[in-house]
DNA sequence: ACCTGAACACCGTTCAAGT
DNA sequence: ACCTGAACACCGTTCAAGT
């Protein structure tokens, strides 16, 4: 375990409570953010954490980059969930498992759901792992197109956000637990144009 | 215009300024909340109502009653807009209608997104709204489904959710004006399945 | 070097005083 | 009957004092 780290010249010393602090905040943080959400009082990850509230100042600027810090790590596990998928033979099934996987993290975690549906404002400071999260799901996805299974227009941006878009859809029904039929109906959108006329409207070549 | 309310068997004097303070700030909510969303303060309303804070808290008894106020003035015109569409000849083109007027309303309007993305907690006091919306949905979902459009399984209910994951879909994708490509994805979806055998998932009879 | 809790700012809500 | 603004409670953030 490293103690020390270098600013400059000099070798400053990282205190071990300090360290086991952080560690304790982000996992209380990851917890009651899960069961709460966005909302719950900075006093309440503290408590749970076992540290004073101006403890949490000292390890984060704001309420808002310990959010990030929780939210990134979530990103990251879903990103490896994707990488495990490329190995899976039909690519049509490993492109619905991934976007299952990140509606299923949106039902389990309030907080990853309230970040993934802030309509307008994108949370900065997450962008650089929602691109990484992209540019893989974008591997998925043309695996899937080669195969023929999905519309040759598909982007892994886009994957990532009819994620947000089932799991929103079902929840504005009542019912967060019809997500799996928001999901169907988002897939079989995802075929390629132009095999039947029924509703098919092609906004873009 | 009705100036006097009765209550038990008295008659309670409304006074004039009283109509035209809750009127102004109903106005003032409404633009404000829609350019600002739900965070703006209680005192940024007040001021453009041109009234004092105290007042916002005589009229209605808390700030989510005065939002709740607005938003349900938004979903009847939404409904009112549904309802027109049941005249139009194509029952296909009506659906997608009612579907891009709802997406354009979380556009135009902040706080409306935000009140439709509150993914889990439903806002209490909007339920009946909401419930005649699906009512009228269905009838138009009904219209698609006799005409052989849209999937037998499809509910108006479904119709209003898939509003929200349109927009929210491409809000998650960070360029929210992406939202007709997001909406011709899910048109897509809602045709009746068993035509062909790309990528359909039936998950339910 | 870091922890702590008191202090501050901001915002939703209440209420005594005024008309 | 209603408006007003001062006062209160809550929560994010800062900081002086302690170790």
């Amino acid at each position: 375990m490293l103690r020390g780290t270098v600013v400059g010249e000099e070798v400053v010393h990282v205190r071990a409570d300090a360290v086991r602090n952080r560690e304790s905040l982000v996992r209380a943080a990851g917890s009651v953010l899960a069961e709460s959400g966005l909302d719950v009082p900075v006093a309440a990850i503290a408590d749970r954490a076992g540290v004073a509230k101006g403890t949490v100042f000292r390890h984060f600027a704001s309420k808002d980059e310990l959010v990030v810090t929780v939210v990134a790590g979530l990103i990251d596990d879903l990103a490896a969930r994707a990488e495990t998928l490329l190995a899976e033979p039909d690519p049509l099934t490993a492109l619905r498992e991934f976007v299952a996987a990140g509606v299923e993290l949106q039902a389990r975690d309030l907080a990853f759901c309230q970040v993934a549906a802030a309509a307008e404002q994108q949370v900065p400071g997450l962008t650089d792992r929602r691109l990484r999260l992209e540019q893989i799901a974008d591997l998925l996805v043309r695996r899937a197109q080669d195969a023929g299974a999905v519309r040759a227009d598909l982007t892994g941006r886009d994957v990532v956000g009819l994620m947000t878009a089932a799991y929103q859809g079902a929840c504005a029904t009542g019912d967060p637990l019809r997500w799996p039929y928001f999901l169907s109906v988002l897939v079989d959108g995802l075929h390629p144009t132009g095999q039947d006329g029924a509703g098919r409207t092609s906004d873009r070549a």
